[in-house]
DNA sequence: AGCGTGATCTTT
DNA sequence: AAGATCACGCTG
């Protein structure tokens, strides 16, 4: 399958985050490591008026990756313990980003079960912090892009849209009404979704 | 259902 | 300088 090229991310952010289901996110390490996921859920998020985006008010020192050209990787650390893995979206200088939520593991599983601590294969890359880790990806790799040698997407088949499934964003308090989640329907590889309130 | 864990941002 | 928040994951 061929590599996706920048073009591909130049769409509006919400269209980004449901066409990169079915893709297969691929991150080459030294000494040849090939580890290859399939990307089964994201969500969008958009701009200022999406206060749940940490660019509502506007540019910082952590989100300015987020103005920079689609395609870019916005990566940042959250609750002490976790990488969150986005790609920019959105045309330069406007801030958008497809949050990758989870992943179905496709290759290198041996080396993301050591990376986690864990063989249960549903559980290896059912969540944002768990699929960083897993790909260990962490605050290096912000600002990186996915047209690269290191980090690529590989084309796959479109999801029929009698797959596609949306809901509200996980684990968010504001802009809760916003139904910018997408994900294949019924794909063992989701996360355990905490709905907000 | 509760909590660890630390960077970032807001408020004082 | 202090306090709140957090696009989470694990244990129990």
């Amino acid at each position: 399958m061929s590599k996706l090229e920048k073009q591909f991310f130049e769409i509006p952010t919400l269209e980004l985050a449901e066409t990169l289901l079915g893709k297969i996110f691929v991150r080459i390490l030294p000494g040849n490591i090939q580890l290859k996921g399939r990307i089964v859920e994201t969500e969008a998020y958009l701009g200022e008026d999406d206060e749940a985006c940490h660019a509502w008010r506007g540019k910082t020192k952590r989100n300015q990756i987020m103005y920079h050209a689609p395609g870019t990787l916005y990566v940042y650390f959250t609750y002490g313990n976790h990488y969150m893995l986005n790609i920019v979206s959105e045309p330069e200088n406007r801030a958008g980003a497809v949050l990758i939520r989870a992943m179905e593991p496709v290759e290198g599983i041996r080396f993301m079960e050591e990376q986690r601590d864990t063989r249960i294969l549903a559980n290896l890359m059912s969540g944002p912090g768990k699929l960083a880790k897993a790909l260990a990806i962490d605050g290096k790799s912000n600002g990186k892009n996915i047209f690269g040698e290191e980090f690529f997407v590989e084309d796959a088949p479109a999801m029929p849209e009698s797959m596609v499934g949306t809901s509200v964003r996980a684990g968010i308090s504001r802009s809760r009404e916003l139904p910018w989640r997408k994900f294949i329907l019924d794909n063992p590889y989701l996360s355990k979704v905490r709905l907000p309130e």
